[in-house]
DNA sequence: TCTGGGGTCCTAGGACCC
DNA sequence: TCTGGGGTCCTAGGACCC
């Protein structure tokens, strides 16, 4: 039965150390895509693989991917491997941590399976995926501190205390996930935000920084052919304290000005003139087709189309500065 | 890490409709 | 006309991740 195979995958996550360079990361990926079909990039240097299809015993499968890209790129990288994507997670993790000696580590933990809820029992809570600070101090106040102690807690008074995410807890705390690899997420929302060196308080620049936003924003959009229905203003203030606000049009849009404008209306409502801001940002959510009608009134949306693929174009081919607004007197 | 940027998911309340 | 329940959409904020 092929389903079984999907309850319970061998996977590798496999983790570089080079945050700063995405065309090292098309080339890792080149290179794990030719180890299996099923490949998840979850962040720039790390991807879930799926190799229960494969042939090759998995111990010597991590070593020859390792070897290879290190070889080839010249990369060092870790590799975790166990049944399930959450415990081949934290198995990386752990190898890197525990690598000794001068360099970036190059390691290599596999977990097998049956062995999961030991593996993980004396590692810090913190480690589970979806713990973070806030979490793990409510925990450590019930005396919670490893995973092993929350695997040990009665998963009835963690549902009582944390709600469904309790439940879920109480099984990633055992070493249980059923979250298949999946190649290709759709995205849900694109942003830009910009913290300033100081607090602005002119209302033009601040105006003039929104409609960078917007633009980039708007870019991103069509660029993956996308629109979004839904605008969101972020600020934050010079106390740190953040605010979002946000507006749903009445149809998805790509478009720089309606981002801006739609974005800047938003300002005025929540910011008095001349109310100093540390952050903004603006970013666009509920994301569909572009949707392109030309009737009797959109003889200028169209126009404004073309105008704005040309200036995409200028600003692909010379860069983003080749092009600015006209800046109000 | 007295604090950068771009994301995801969840919760909770209110509006609105049937 | 009043009351109530439930579903859905929208908005705002928070926790978390890389």
């Amino acid at each position: 039965m092929a389903r079984a195979l999907r309850l319970c995958p061998s996977l590798l996550v496999v983790s570089g150390h080079y945050r700063d360079y995405s065309t090292m990361s098309d080339q890792v990926m080149d290179r794990l895509h030719r180890v299996s079909g099923l490949v998840e990039q979850i962040s720039i240097d790390e991807a879930f693989l799926d190799v229960s299809d494969t042939p090759e015993p998995v111990e010597q499968l991590a070593r020859r991917v390792q070897t290879q890209i290190h070889a080839e790129l010249s990369l060092p990288c870790s590799v975790g491997v166990a049944g399930n994507k959450l415990v081949a997670k934290i198995a990386t993790e752990v190898g890197k941590m525990s690598a000794r000696g001068d360099g970036p580590p190059m390691a290599r933990t596999i977990v097998p399976a049956g062995a999961e809820a030991a593996f993980l029992a004396p590692l810090p809570a913190e480690m589970l995926w979806g713990v973070g600070p806030k979490t793990a101090a409510r925990l450590a106040e019930l005396g919670i501190r490893t995973i092993g102690d929350l695997a040990r807690w009665p998963e009835k008074d963690l549902e009582t205390r944390f709600g469904e995410w309790g439940r879920d807890l109480a099984r990633r705390a055992r070493g249980e996930d059923l979250r298949p690899v999946v190649s290709e997420h759709d995205v849900k929302s694109m942003s830009q935000e910009t913290t300033f060196a100081r607090d602005v308080s002119d209302d033009k620049e601040l105006e003039r920084t929104l409609r960078d936003l917007a633009a980039q924003v708007g870019r991103s959009l069509r660029r993956s052919e996308l629109a979004g229905k839904t605008v969101k203003l972020k600020l934050r203030w010079p106390d740190f304290t953040t605010l979002t606000r946000q507006s749903t049009l009445s149809s998805p849009t790509d478009d720089d000005v309606e981002i801006f404008q739609t974005a800047v209306k938003l300002l005025h409502s929540v910011r008095k003139s001349g109310q100093p801001v540390r952050l903004v940002g603006v970013g666009v959510s509920a994301l569909s087709e572009p949707i392109r009608q030309l009737g009797l009134w959109d003889a200028n949306t169209d126009r404004n189309r073309r105008l704005q693929d040309a200036v995409d174009q200028l600003r692909e081919r010379y860069g983003r500065e080749i092009i600015q607004h006209a800046k109000t007197p």
